[in-house]
DNA sequence: GTTGTAAGTGTACGATGTAAGTGTGTCAAG
DNA sequence: CTTGACACACTTACATCGTACACTTACAAC
């Protein structure tokens, strides 16, 4: 048929029979957030983010296997925009500035906490948040059951939103072998929260050993709330920084 | 053509040519409850929901608005399975068993949360309890302005789960006639929102005059919870019940 | 009866994600 | 240079979705 005139969508103005910007995953996400970012996250659909790239819908599978993995890449490179977890000594003053900055981030992605709600996918950016937060409140002197409990108080405010995560079940398999493997795996990737599940294992009183009960989880952090809230009626809460 | 072999679809397997069940929209919410319960809430079509009730899809709008308002409705359904509040004369266990009895609800519908949260519609009964809520606050001695503090702390923890609410703007408007109008009708439906918003506009000190700031507020609940972590961890923390 | 209204049906349209098959451009091996 | 392979874009097609619109039917009021 005619000539490359299939170009002409293209985003970048330039004249005449440049060569296409080739395609590429980093490429496709970026625009995919580009999208969501201006127009809602339910503008981002196959074909109109082929047509923002020019280029048709289905090309776009050589780059992103679905649309889930789609969503998964977007939340990742708003993940990775996020500064480095603070590793000041104060682990409150550590802890509360990696959070703020990372809601800075989500700031300019409001979709994004709805898309990483909807869908727990726990990806290795944000494990490797999370593992930084364990390292964080281990570091600070908190026992593994501590951290874990923790863990689920701040829930993904380590993100920088407030949401219940983990909250579908953790699969945990009964198999002591499956489960040594799995901690070893764990343990080698994100060495922090291996070192939380290595000392609740070998602690006989810890609650962590069988799992995580998130009925038990979710009063305690109420319980705390509540607390606070106490506090705050009395006057007597008073913050770092 | 063939007589109302249509009925044959019907979910009441009785026999022969009795006259269907007519359709209402308190039929069609529980049926659609009941579906998202079974088979998660992404097997809820018009399509299927109308198969359920041996009724064409397009009969549903007969008694339903659109699918959104589908979802809204199951979302009140939920919420008014939940107990009544807890009217316990102190605050904590009152707030304390309220939440835990509209989790326990919440279990039996795990679609709930995630519904809630994608459309943030503030409908009657999901308003009646947090009007509740600040009543009880009010009632145990906070200030109009730490009640307010307490809602966004607390989040829909108030209706049993944990998500960051009101995260869209409040659509304040400058006029203050308009801003009048709204807090009186506020105020007749939401008695206790109402007095809280009406103690803060006359105490020239308060936070709450200017709308609210999403970012005070994260970072207040986070120095709530960061305080109380750091109590956890001294093991000073107690908690009533 | 007639007639008005409420409720169920049938068909159709546009949007979506994506399976399957068809070019086509680039590049290494012969 | 030719040739084959492979990566990548295109085209077509389908199932499923929400829902607009036009119709039929059932029944109550007159």
């Amino acid at each position: 048929m005619s000539p490359p005139d299939s170009t002409g969508a293209q985003e970048s103005g330039t004249p005449s029979s440049e060569q296409r910007v080739p395609l590429s995953r980093e490429r496709v996400l970026a625009t995919a957030v580009a999208i969501a970012d201006e127009h809602g996250i339910e503008a981002v659909s196959m074909r109109r983010l082929g047509h923002e790239l020019g280029v048709e819908a289905m090309s776009l599978y050589n780059h992103v296997a679905n649309k889930d993995a789609l969503l998964t890449g977007m939340v990742d490179v708003v993940v990775e925009e996020m500064p480095p977890p603070s590793e000041d000594p104060d682990w409150r003053v550590a802890l509360r500035t990696t959070m703020l900055e990372a809601r800075a981030v989500l700031m300019r992605h409001q979709w994004a906490p709805r898309v990483i709600g909807e869908r727990s996918e726990l990806t290795h950016p944000i494990m490797l948040r999370f593992d930084a937060a364990v390292g964080t409140l281990l570091r600070a002197g908190f026992t593994a059951d501590q951290t874990h409990h923790a863990l689920h108080v701040l829930g993904s405010r380590i993100l920088g939103f407030t949401q219940e995560l983990f909250n579908d079940s953790d699969a945990m398999s009964d198999d002591p072998d499956v489960v040594a493997l799995m901690i070893k795996e764990m343990s080698a990737a994100y060495p922090s929260i291996g070192a939380m599940i290595h000392a609740a294992q070998h602690d006989g009183t810890s609650v962590l050993g069988d799992g995580c009960d998130d009925q038990y989880e979710f009063e305690l952090a109420l319980d705390l709330i509540l607390n606070g809230l106490e506090r705050l009626r009395r006057g007597e809460l008073h913050v770092p920084h």
